[in-house]
DNA sequence: TTTCCGTAGATTGTTGACAATATACGTTTG
DNA sequence: CAAACGTATATTGTCAACAATCTACGGAAA
């Protein structure tokens, strides 16, 4: 078998990276591994619970041992795969347990986030988000209000007033840790709030409270926000 | 030079660790280099702020650059260094700045653990919690209130508490991202708690209201307890 | 038949050598 | 003398081979 048949013949990869040395320069190896390994693994491409098997990624990407490791070491860090000595790594595979207790924590950061927003973001800022709710509702209309939003719109504003807070370290936490996990849940349960509308107001309330420089008022809607949704994912697991 | 004249010249080890792969047998040698690096940054016998340099660091712990280069992406990922592709891996250097926004986070992150803790921690945690504070009481009497209590201890009762929380991934960002970092920051500067006496008095009152199971009020307690921490640092770094 | 054990194969862990890139220094040129 | 260039060295990035460990299968014993 050619190496370019294993390649699209592994179940790890759909569509073949063609020629990765090529396609992005500049980069080491390993830093483009994980970021296709993210997406991949984010999207669904690699299943949850999968066993990674480094000699069978490696060849599919075309890359040796060496680089791969230090790639699924770093997806580690990101809680992407987790790592058993002499065994090897696994896709992470989410319960929803795992998944509230992570709604947890975002209301607790992102409700932080909102209120420092509140001191810190500068009205350019504000005027942008503005047009990106603007142009969420337009996309909810066309729609008839499903998927799309919840599915990278809504982390798009999420994101935005977490970078407002100016608090380098927030943006860390949920940019490299969280957030992830939250898209890869999204993609792999096909999640779309049930309530695109509903959240969409509060969305414009929540920068209303930002405008109007109230961190408390900012701080309690973001956490309301957010329990709502994590109090809705509660009541579909329970049917 | 010989190779044990090099461990023992190497600015990265002030002790040699000996035979290492004999020490702890059982684990991986990236794990092993990993942990004993996480100690010697977060204790400063490697400074803030160092190149690392992975031939003389491969060399200093008697393992090749393969499981050393892992161990370094590791602690990318725990934020203890920085990587620049090409260059080389550097010390994390905490700005003033930083870790205030860390004590950000915290006060976002705790405040939440201490209110889930009212509701979950059981009975029997809350005792040794008491314990553990009454131990406090002690060591601060003893030294006539200084350094160590804010060393170690502190971070004890607050680990306890978001331990008690029964949030995992609460525990898994605060254990292997910030407190680290606290940690680090706490040798670095020498910083011992100019208020331990009060501190512990908040202490006591923060498991008052679990005790109590007053969710709204431990985490408003928990807030503030760690809010003035941060005060506190933000009027010593105005001097 | 079931359980235990031992071997065979495959996978992960580790190593040393090679390639590519960055840094430092000396030279040349304006 | 200063700035820019080019080379020499050292460091990082990558690879392929070897060692150690785990897993799966088959046979022997209870």
């Amino acid at each position: 078998m050619s190496k370019q048949a294993a390649v699209e013949n592994s179940k790890f990869l759909k569509k073949a990276p063609a020629k990765l040395k090529q396609v992005v320069t500049d980069n080491t190896l390993a830093t483009n591994v994980m970021n296709m390994l993210v997406t991949a693994i984010v999207k669904g491409d690699i299943a949850p619970g999968t066993k990674i098997s480094e000699p069978e990624l490696a060849r599919a990407y075309g890359i040796s041992r060496g680089p791969l490791r230090e790639a699924i070491r770093r997806l580690e860090g990101l809680r992407l795969v987790e790592l058993k000595p002499h065994v090897g790594a696994r896709v992470v595979q989410l319960s929803v347990k795992e998944l509230i207790e992570i709604y947890r924590v975002r209301e607790a950061l992102e409700g932080m986030a909102a209120r420092l927003a509140a001191q810190h973001m500068t009205q350019e800022e504000i005027d942008d988000l503005r047009d990106l709710l603007d142009s969420h509702e337009k996309t909810i209309c066309e729609l008839d209000g499903l998927s799309y939003f919840q599915k990278e719109g809504d982390l798009d504003f999420h994101y935005r007033i977490v970078k407002g807070s100016k608090n380098a370290k927030m943006l860390e936490l949920l940019g490299s840790d969280l957030y992830h996990l939250v898209r890869m849940y999204r993609y792999q349960f096909s999640v779309s709030s049930s309530r695109p509308k509903r959240a969409l107001k509060e969305h414009r309330q929540i920068v209303d409270a930002i405008e109007s420089r109230d961190p408390e008022l900012a701080e309690i809607l973001m956490r309301r926000h957010i329990s709502a949704a994590r109090i809705n994912i509660e009541e579909k697991l329970d049917q």
